[in-house]
DNA sequence: GTTGAAAATTAACATTC
DNA sequence: GAATGTTAATTTTCAAC
């Protein structure tokens, strides 16, 4: 395969992302306006963007508090074993259960980090017991109850210049 | 003030907002047609969660790594005093930082969780100084560097049934 | 970048529960 | 009375030039 595919972001679609970061409701008209770009020239670079897997996806974030789930957590998990199986095993369970809002697989003390949103400790009791205390490869985890989330967006910082200019 | 500002989500929101978190630039008229409303009455329910704080906004994520912070970083911060002064002043320089996505205060072996997102392990460096070592009220942090984003968006586990029915 | 067609958003109105 | 569906006007998206 050819060596082409790179990221060949410039400035323009850093600008791009900065607004869509914040609100990706925004009007392609109204962001051309701020970067000096027509509309048809950013609709063309967002959907190139999307295409590259640069932006990739474009979301809803509700609040938890308001759809039944007031308790968000943060659990540190330590695994008896780093078998590939076994870390799989765990990976997939991890991701496919429905609380769990972000899994994080980390080198550390821990080794993964998950972030979950419960309706209550009666419902987290629940989901340690499906998640390790039946899993036998789980030696310990860590559970940190989350009183206050002072920032819980998906921002990504952009650089200034462009991170690499391609040809 | 009257009581009336209650959340009062019947089951049309919960499928609406089940659609948005995982597509927000579905179309109202595909969203109705999904669920069995207008295009119209889709739009207004929207527009009221938007109003009510249930959407708390609408984003674009964007692929850290291709934007130059390929690095993802859980970081644990255990603090000297929980003066209430100091714990704030702490707080804001956290929520602050453009590298922090997100920030957690928590209870249990440490105080704040933090997820952050660098460009080397250089500027994650930058990043302690400035945040931990210049803060003297940081007693120790943890460093646990990510891996594999196995799960990284923000959708919360909707109910089956709506989580109150009021009125 | 500009133009023009298709589609979406949004407001206004009549209607139903 | 609150919420829905229909209609119509406005705006946006999106492809072609």
């Amino acid at each position: 395969m050819p060596e082409s595919e790179q990221d060949g972001l410039d400035s323009f679609d850093l600008a791009i992302l900065d607004i869509l970061q914040r609100d990706n409701t925004t009007a392609h008209r109204i962001i051309g306006e701020r970067i000096g770009l027509s509309a048809a020239a950013v609709h063309r670079r967002v959907r190139r963007m999307h295409e590259n897997g640069v932006i990739t996806g474009n979301f809803a974030v509700v609040d938890p508090g308001r759809v039944g789930q007031p308790i968000t957590i943060v659990v540190e998990v330590e695994i008896e074993s780093e078998r590939l199986d076994l870390l799989d095993a765990a990976r997939r369970s991890f991701a496919a259960d429905r609380s769990v809002q972000q899994c994080y697989y980390v080198t550390g003390e821990a080794d993964f980090v998950l972030i979950v949103t419960v309706a209550s400790m009666a419902d987290y009791e629940a989901l340690t017991r499906r998640l390790f205390f039946e899993n036998h490869n789980v030696r310990r985890f860590r559970t940190l109850v989350v009183m206050d989330r002072i920032k819980a967006g998906l921002a990504v910082q952009l650089p200034e210049r462009p991170p690499r200019r391609i040809r």
